[in-house]
DNA sequence: TGTATCAAGGAAAACGTTTGCCCAAGTATT
DNA sequence: AATACTTGGGCAAACGTTTTCCTTGATACA
């Protein structure tokens, strides 16, 4: 059996209560004795608090969920990471959760949480749905969105990267370098990422007097298989194209890779534009030519947000939004 | 306030007895009307349950932890994955933590999972330290051990991959093609894992009859860096070598670009062959020979050994040991 | 001398569940 | 008619903490 509070109460002849402002330092009004008494014993029996009594009765779990896409696209981990660093710092832990941009997931995971008394949640929601009164119902907890926006009331706050401004810059920078005719190998549409980084392309083409052509916008998946797609269908479309922006690295990787080994050269014949800046980017032949978001610190931003409105609940703030900036890093691609 | 089961005895005029046991569907002995009306209330007031007061009694929380060294190195976050999806499909949540190889954080992490009553905990141990009747005191939790192995009794088990084959076929592959001065960039020698490997690396050299000569041993972290890094001494030292065997895919990425950088044709100057199969070995240029691990596989199968050892404690077992295969793939480095 | 203050620590409620035991009434068995 | 099950459901302990309020004795103050 695990040891007690109550065992070390009886092995010091002091009362629960005491053993537990003892270990709690809430010791103002005992005796050194006694304080010095119990420690010997709680060390002795090697006792280590079970936080599940403890949570019970002080509401607070200290745990938080990360709810995100999938795992095992090289976007998360590194969020994942700076939301674990912070909660570590902290003192929180975090429980993940893989949705597979599945909604039926994402409000599973949701429950799961809050019968486990998370303090709050992030997440990275799959489509741009509103935050309904319903949802938030289920979960009364804090909710922070991270990377994708979405509308709705009683969200708690937002970490999110200016893609608009990102897009922008990248195809200003295409566009200086000579290239006009810009494909958009973008992600689902439904997406307000993808719908801002498109605002950015468009006002790029604006600004440069180039005529917005809808056949380049390419709508898919932000998956490795949606580049080689992608490119198989720019060539059966036989478009007239000389560069490529694309909805992520991953994908712009494989568009690389699916345009060298149909005889192009890059950046001669078409250039290619990432987003990310993941750190395969710069490995791969050219080195890739990417929009860099700071990825690490949107976890750690969101969960350092997070933690704020858990532990000070009644500030009297409307919105509480925090938005990156992103960097574009030129490399060979372009 | 969230509703409790006290709430839903109230206005259903029953006693909290009955209402868990009807939740709970032990309703053997209760009759149809009273469940419909209980459950009736139950939906209206919106209940989802407080399973830290439900842990409390049954002594289980459904959570099992994950500590791993990096979730940021592409390795792990399948791992993960895999580990997430037999969680979720069993009905367990992980909780994630990330320790640097830091052996501290290793502990730290195991007594905190210990503290939040974890079911059971897989770790990846930084280094192939004993698993001390202390530590496991500390934690008094099933422990399975993955992807390193590691001495100590009271280890639940162990889901390894047979790196001593993998390594060796490797080797033999190059061998068989020609190459006769293999290098071997590899991980710490403190991990079982390298050790492991190089056994396979001396077993197919012996086999062929090629002497072995230490100074084709490198010894780093398995890290991307450390590819570049080894590059630079082999061209420091001046070595003559025609193969070169990295300790993970990442490691072997930089390599190749190292090795492109300067100047050298790969697979004719020099072979490159990796370890791990990670998604993005295939995308570079040339496409990476590798040992393919069963990486999701490993996480899939370690929580399905956890959660039996968790549900059915008392099998007479002596060791509980899965040895995952490896398998050659051949791509244009070799 | 009487009273207020203070230090040290105990008692017990509370957190939200589960679960073993008990009881009452009805039904079946002898 | 007496006994034995069965059905339906209540009671209360238990899980391991935290925290508020009390009690007791001692000391200080007027």
């Amino acid at each position: 059996m695990k040891t007690t509070i109550k065992d070390i109460a009886q092995q010091a002849h002091v009362s629960v209560g005491t053993v537990s402002k003892i270990l709690n330092k809430k010791d103002g009004h005992i005796s050194d004795e006694t304080r010095q008494k119990v420690m010997a014993v709680a060390k002795q029996l090697n006792y280590t608090p079970n936080t599940l009594a403890r949570s019970l009765v002080t509401k607070q779990t200290k745990t938080i969920g990360l709810i995100l896409p999938d795992i095992s696209n090289p976007f998360f981990p590194e969020l994942a990471r700076g939301a674990e660093d912070k909660a570590s710092e902290l003192g929180y832990s975090i429980m993940y959760c893989n949705t597979d941009d599945d909604v039926k997931k994402e409000d599973k995971y949701i429950q799961m949480l809050t019968e486990k008394m998370a303090d709050g949640i992030i997440i990275t929601q799959s489509v741009a749905r509103k935050m309904t009164s319903e949802r938030l119902q289920l979960a009364r907890t804090p909710i922070i969105l991270i990377d994708r926006d979405a509308e709705g009331e009683g969200v708690g706050g937002k970490v999110l990267v200016d893609n608009l401004m990102g897009a922008y810059e990248a195809i200003k920078h295409l566009l200086i370098k000579g290239y006009r005719n810009i494909v958009f190998v973008a992600g689902p549409l439904t997406s307000n990422t993808t719908k801002a980084r498109l605002e950015g392309y468009k006002r790029a083409l604006d600004e440069f007097k180039v005529p917005f052509n809808k056949d380049y916008i390419l709508e898919g998946q932000y998956k490795s298989e949606w580049g080689f797609k992608a490119v198989n269908q720019l060539f059966e479309k036989k478009l007239n194209f000389d560069a490529v922006f694309c909805g992520n690295d991953v994908i712009a990787i494989s568009v690389v890779k699916a345009l060298k080994d149909a005889g192009k050269l890059i950046p001669e014949d078409v250039a290619v534009i990432g987003y990310d800046d993941i750190h395969m980017a710069s490995l791969i032949e050219p080195p890739l030519t990417t929009v860099r978001q700071p990825i690490y610190e949107m976890g750690y931003r969101a969960v350092e947000m997070l933690v704020d409105i858990i532990e000070n609940p009644n500030q009297d703030i409307k919105e509480r939004r925090i938005l990156l900036a992103t960097k574009l890093i030129i490399r060979k691609t372009t």
